[in-house]
DNA sequence: ATCTTGGCCATTTTT
DNA sequence: TGGCCAAGAT
């Protein structure tokens, strides 16, 4: 009986949750079997070993940075499942990002093998898909729904707002995209504002309306956005009380992690689900809370013992990544915060062994003195000995990136820059991707819009609008008053022959669906769309990489079996993995990317006031978001394992501005004992001869100055001494070697190539990464050969 | 219908 | 500084 339970149950099988009944229970182990100590858990300390072994009964971690959180976390699920004490689905397992949900289900493969696999592991999104591919009918969601990412939704917010009347030059449209966000982050359907909220004064009061009217639209084109994914489980679990029944009953244990990045929606969904076995287990760190701009709440951490009565909890606070310098400087930063659980980090195992270096800080002249100086002091580390694999540059923002993207291309210094354009948002993904959806999902009106007119068929705004017209007339897709207008004389012969042709098209892909595979289906649409050879046409620069981006999507689509499958995939966890370099290089990223990593050695640079913390974030957020920006500030420090280096500039260039800052106040939050300062804006001047404008030098710049006496000319004086002529600022061409075939030169753009052709003062040069350019001769710098 | 120009705006963090 | 959108030219 038990047997033919657990046979007939298999994820994607369970297509009726009401077979779940009790005889989905595992089989116990049979206590002969059971070892005393399992294996698994030695090495453990011992709040680790109680957690891990704590699974009745809710509870809570308090895991403080570096103490081994996702060790406790893994282990804990391989310890529930090699005990047999649930099924592998009748564990959830919930992440915040899609790195940590994969990185554990390799985890817990190595420790107790595949049936990991069958274990309901991922984000809250992902999981909220799942719940809804199978129950999303309950409450409005048609199969094969599509989700949506932030572009697409302001598409389709765009002309509700137009419609009502709102100025979208006031009202920006990430703005209100916000307000809508953060709603649903609190799990609040439009008629579930609360009448104080302050937004919903936003564009002139209209903002509830616009919300329903947004939600309406989202039911029109059967598309979810990411708050949808959790508020129509949790509208599901309201109205379905018997469905909510079998989930709660399948998951017997529920496991999540980095707890304090929940918003309340998410804390409402686990909370139901919980209800059942009560057998939940959060982990997170109230220190490292750095979500709430987007809705997360600390509060929830807060008040878990509150939401589940009875609750244990147990504090890890023995760290095991940093040295007790960089410890300590992390902890006299964080005892500033007042909000807070507190824990109290200790050194423990081979970091604790010695003291280890303090943190350095160092303070520059700008921007560009910074990322020399931090790049410098990674050639410094690399020839210490250090791997660049094991070093980043954490900053605030992601703009910061670039100064040191710059200088990491003009010495050569190998990198990667986590959380850039990601693999599905570049332009020509997201058309082909668009096509796949519209075959898929015919009611998805963003997705014909996108493609309807790509590649130029003749079908332009005034083909567009009578489509529109149509559609909004009779209430149908897009796609379907296409059809219809077709069987009218609405349109000029031309265009309609070929909306005709459109529409015959993605009617003949559909059809094709069934007889091909996802990839073998892709590769043809790509052709016969002409869209594909819109790209080998296209003379520009980039055209080449879109046809291998391209190309490599065929080859992604190849692992699935099913274009719903894919089209899940590519909208939930699609990364950029096409230029994740193989071999050592620095991190680059920011510091809210960082969260969860290591490193031997850290660069933390942009320590100013303004900069960090973050004036925006301190204008609307005051002493909470102080707080927040000083949680950042920890967990940046907390991410080295050896090696800490703060930089601060002076002077920066903000637009078109030079700004100049002081220093960061956490800097002199971290304890005396823990830092090392060092400035070198004194050194510079002396250092440097001709020292006049320097000496003279206030501080500060004058913008209205013309760029060739301040900015260029200290560029072209820094490059000098260092050996790297710039030749881009004056009449130096003269001294430019003559260039030749053969050549190897840097491009400040793009990069290391060598040169093919030689004409005059121009010059065709085969870059390494981004291919064959044309560029002007002074824009480039030779490079002595290696050899 | 597509290409070009000029004015405007902006930079926090992301599943 | 540059990237984006809206309005003009061919």
């Amino acid at each position: 009986m038990k047997g033919a339970g657990l046979c007939r149950i298999v994820p994607g099988m369970m297509d009726d949750p009401f077979d779940l009944s009790d005889d989905f229970l595992p089989e116990p182990v049979p206590a002969a079997d059971r070892r005393a100590r399992p294996s698994w858990l030695d090495g453990l300390n011992p709040e680790q070993l109680q957690a891990v072994t704590t699974t009745e009964g809710p509870l809570l971690v308090l895991s403080g940075a570096g103490t081994g959180k996702t060790r406790v976390l893994t282990t804990r699920l391989s310890h529930i499942l090699a005990q047999r004490l649930a099924p592998p689905w009748g564990c959830l397992c919930v992440t915040f990002t899609n790195r940590a949900a994969r990185e554990m289900r390799e985890r817990v493969g190595q420790m107790i093998g595949p049936v990991a696999e069958q274990v309901w592991l991922g984000t809250f999104h992902a999981l909220g898909v799942r719940i809804l591919r199978r129950h999303g009918e309950l409450v409005g969601v048609r199969a094969g729904f599509t989700i949506l990412d932030s572009d697409d939704q302001n598409r389709l917010l765009k002309p509700l707002v137009e419609q009502a009347g709102v100025d979208l030059k006031k009202w920006p449209l990430p703005a209100l995209m916000g307000i809508i966000q953060r709603w649903k982050d609190r799990g609040w359907l439009p008629d579930a504002v609360s009448k104080s909220e302050a937004s919903r004064d936003a564009a002139n009061g209209r903002m509830v309306e616009l919300y329903t009217a947004y939600q309406q639209r989202l039911h029109e084109v059967n598309a979810c956005d990411f708050g949808d994914l959790l508020l129509h489980c949790l509208t599901l679990f309201r109205t379905h009380p018997e469905v909510l029944a079998s989930y709660q009953q399948q998951f017997r244990y529920i496991l999540v992690d980095e707890y304090q990045d929940t918003n309340v929606a998410q804390s409402l969904w686990l909370r139901a689900l919980a209800l059942g076995h009560r057998n939940i287990c959060c982990v997170g760190d109230d220190d490292q809370s750095i979500y709430s701009w987007r809705g997360a709440e600390v509060a929830n951490i807060l008040r878990f013992e509150h939401d589940y009565p009875g609750a244990q909890i147990i504090r890890l606070e023995r760290n095991y990544r940093s040295t007790p310098a960089i410890l300590g400087a992390a902890s006299g930063l964080i005892r500033h915060n007042s909000d807070r659980l507190g824990k109290d980090l200790r050194a423990a195992g081979d970091a604790a062994q010695e003291r280890g270096d303090r943190v350095a800080i160092h303070g520059l002249w700008d921007g560009e003195a910074e990322a020399r100086w931090v790049v410098d002091r990674i050639d410094d580390q690399q020839r210490a000995g250090v791997s660049l694999a094991s070093m980043a540059i954490l900053v605030r923002a992601g703009f910061q990136t670039r100064e040191f993207e710059e200088r990491l291309i003009m010495t050569g210094t190998p990198y990667r820059v986590v959380g850039g354009l990601r693999f599905y948002e570049r332009a020509e993904i997201r058309d082909a991707v668009a096509y796949l959806r519209l075959i898929e999902q015919p009611a998805d009106d963003l997705a014909f819009e996108r493609v309807i007119n790509t590649p130029k068929r003749g079908l332009g705004d005034a083909a567009l609008q009578t489509i529109h017209l149509a559609a909004r007339a009779e209430g149908v897709p897009l796609l379907t008053a296409a059809r219809r207008l077709l069987d009218t004389d609405e349109m000029k012969p031309k265009p309609r022959k070929a909306l005709a042709q459109f529409v015959a098209m993605i009617d003949e892909w559909a059809a094709l669906r069934s007889a091909m595979g996802p990839g073998e289906l892709t590769g043809q649409m790509l052709a016969e769309s002409g869209y594909l050879d819109m790209w080998k046409k296209d003379r520009s620069p980039e055209a080449p990489g879109r046809v291998e981006n391209l190309q490599e999507l065929v080859a992604a689509l190849e692992e699935f079996d099913s274009l719903t499958g894919f089209l899940e995939h590519i909208a939930l966890v699609m990364e950029n993995d096409a230029k994740a370099g193989q071999g050592a290089a620095v991190t680059v990223m920011t510091l809210h990317a960082a969260k969860g990593l290591e490193f031997d050695v850290v660069f933390l640079p942009g320590w100013e006031e303004e900069v960090f913390p973050n004036r925006r974030a301190l204008d609307d957020g005051g002493l909470k978001s102080l707080e927040e920006e000083r949680r950042l500030a920890y967990v940046g420090l907390t991410r080295a394992r050896k090696r800490v280096f703060v930089t601060h500039a002076a002077n920066r260039r903000v637009f078109n501005q030079w700004q100049n800052n002081l220093p960061s106040r956490f800097i002199e939050e971290i304890p005396d004992e823990m830092k090392e300062v060092s400035s070198d804006t004194g050194l510079m001047a002396g250092s440097h001869g001709r020292s006049e404008s320097w000496s003279s030098w206030n501080g500060q710049w004058d913008t209205s100055r013309p760029p060739s006496t301040g900015w260029q000319e200290r560029k072209a004086r820094f490059n000098d001494r260092e050996g790297l002529s710039w030749q881009g600022a004056g009449k130096k061409a003269s001294s430019q070697p003559s260039l030749q075939r053969g050549d190897r030169v840097v491009h400040d753009k793009f990069g290391y190539g060598d040169v093919v052709i030689t004409d005059g003062d121009k010059l065709e040069v085969m870059f390494d990464t981004v291919g064959r350019k044309k560029v002007v001769a002074s824009f480039v710098t030779v490079v002595p050969d290696p050899e």
